[in-house]
DNA sequence: ATGAAAGCGCTAACAC
DNA sequence: GTGTTAGCGCTTTCAT
């Protein structure tokens, strides 16, 4: 392993120099020439767990997020990513599967490697941040707010869930169901808020009982409340699904009964970016995941540069995309 | 911040004890207890870049992948998180975006930060590895084969490309063409080449030199590719995708002509994730990405720990699911 | 079993 | 503008 040490001998100038020209401090022209030829000619990399230590920080952003393998996360992971290098800094992303310990034992190594910064969608309202915020770092909330004063960016879940409910009563249907996320999570909530709404509204507040669902935000959890509500003496003629996966579900079952949506309406709350249906055929309130984690970025590295106003928070609104077909 | 220092001066004994007890060496049960509670009061974290700088390692590997928003890569990833996080490892994800820079950018930060390994989906066979390789730090390819003689997890993409092919031509299709990735990477290049394969076992490959397109590993090269063979005089009736990815953008435009499959029939090496299609409509040749990672973090692993057997390459099969329908 | 002390590679005063 | 030097928090001989 080359040191600045081995640069500087090699360069004829004192270590300090060598750190000075990696760190653009003035030197004078010929002796930065110097020491890059002399860096270059050794290969040399500067010692990142010794500049760390020096200097109590390291360019290193943490992104925790519940669940890395649905594409609305990856895609907001896109964009703190191109935010964060772009400036210098790059991102460890940390997958907590929506488990409150392996979500606090990253944190714990946030901390330890002294991160700049994190942004976290927080696996449950109970996320406990003390230990971070008592480093001084700054944390930025995504998707789902916490329950600590800090910077975030959330979806306007309440007017998504509304927006959805209501392309499906444009389009002729009549009675709606609601298949949502875990209660306990504010985005999920929200969302199922906005759908009963829109039904209050259309006079339909009857259906809210039976017509409701909690699951998990995934396929899966999705697939068996569709199925519940497939058996339902009186099912419903349309669906509203609180997330993306939640969507996949739903369809899923209703295409192997026959029921290929426009013959029960779907309206999804967020994209399907991978689907293969045609675009038609279901409502979408598309939401900009991408913009969301570039928006964090941006407020992260501004509180990592020193910025100290009070928190803020940013609501993005989805686009809603109404299905052109209805049965 | 507090230190080790702090903890000891708490706990009536030196530093290094306290060290032991955190590295596991043996100290006496009561300055063990003492220390513990002492770490617990103070909310004590060890410092990793301390740590790292003392020791030159770090429990941190880097995973490089070339594409974080396919699923396929997201997978893999859950695998090696999985086993990395199994054996208190963290896993920082790199998405080089297919972009060489990008990747050495990356390569160089593993090198700096004292990572203990590096998984990698190279970005092409250029990849340029001597640097990382001449620190002596384990690296372990996957899905995609590099020039260097290292330990490698890739699927078997010849075979693949040839099942998808033939369950075509069982169902029934005569004209098949392929839609793959970038002709210079090599699975791209092996799964062409089983296509190839069965068309000529088949007595087609007069079919070949019309049929075979080279796109990007993503929805929008494929949509194009599929609108251009539609556009033939003599246009393919069913086409293998080489991705999942090239799987959903050949689907979508074929939804969207009123082609849906088995209409036109399809045969994809990779699985459709978020598929809303009926199950039984296209012949998939499911790739076990998740086991590919947990593959290759456990080889990796070994490495770190000190294995030095010659260099090993495993191939895994993807397991074909064909299509029951046909036209 | 435990403590004292050196040193990992770097940066930031401070002196010149 | 440049060199000297102390020290970030930890691990690890080397004594005891």
């Amino acid at each position: 392993m080359t040191t600045i040490y081995d640069v500087a001998s090699r360069a004829g100038v004192s270590p300090a120099t060598v750190s000075r020209v990696f760190n653009g401090t003035k030197v004078s022209p010929e002796k930065v020439e110097a020491v890059r030829r002399a860096a270059a000619d050794l290969d040399f990399t500067p010692n990142r767990a010794a500049r760390s230590l020096r200097t109590q920080t390291s360019e290193v952003i943490a992104l925790v997020i519940p669940d890395i393998e649905n594409p609305y996360f990856t895609e907001m992971a896109r964009g703190v990513e191109d935010v964060a290098s772009e400036a210098g800094y790059s991102v460890v992303l940390c997958n907590s599967d929506s488990q409150p310990d392996k979500e606090s034992t990253y944190l714990q190594i946030a901390i330890a490697e002294h991160m700049s910064g994190v942004i976290i969608a927080a696996a449950s309202d109970a996320t406990n941040l003390d230990s971070i915020l008592a480093t001084g770092r700054p944390v930025v909330a995504v998707d789902r707010a916490t329950r600590y004063d800090l910077d975030g960016v959330v979806m306007a879940n309440r007017e998504a869930g509304i927006a959805a409910t209501e392309s499906l009563i444009a389009a002729g249907y009549r009675r709606i169901a609601y298949i949502g996320g875990p209660e306990d999570i504010d985005t999920a909530a929200d969302r199922a808020a906005g759908w009963r709404q829109a039904l209050t509204d259309a006079g339909r507040e009857a259906d809210i009982a039976a017509l409701q669902r909690f699951a998990t935000f995934r396929v899966d959890g999705a697939r068996a409340a569709m199925e519940e509500l497939l058996a339902l003496p009186e099912p419903p003629d349309a669906v509203v699904a609180g997330n993306n996966l939640i969507g996949v579900g739903a369809i899923q079952v209703l295409t192997e009964r026959g029921l290929t949506p426009p013959a029960v309406g779907v309206a999804v709350v967020g994209s399907l970016p991978f689907t293969t249906l045609s675009p038609t055929a279901v409502s979408l309130v598309r939401l900009p995941a991408r913009h969301m984690g570039v928006t964090a970025a941006r407020m992260l590295l501004e509180r990592i540069a020193g910025d100290a106003q009070p928190a803020r928070t940013v609501v993005l609104r989805g686009e809603t995309q109404r299905a052109s077909a209805n049965r």
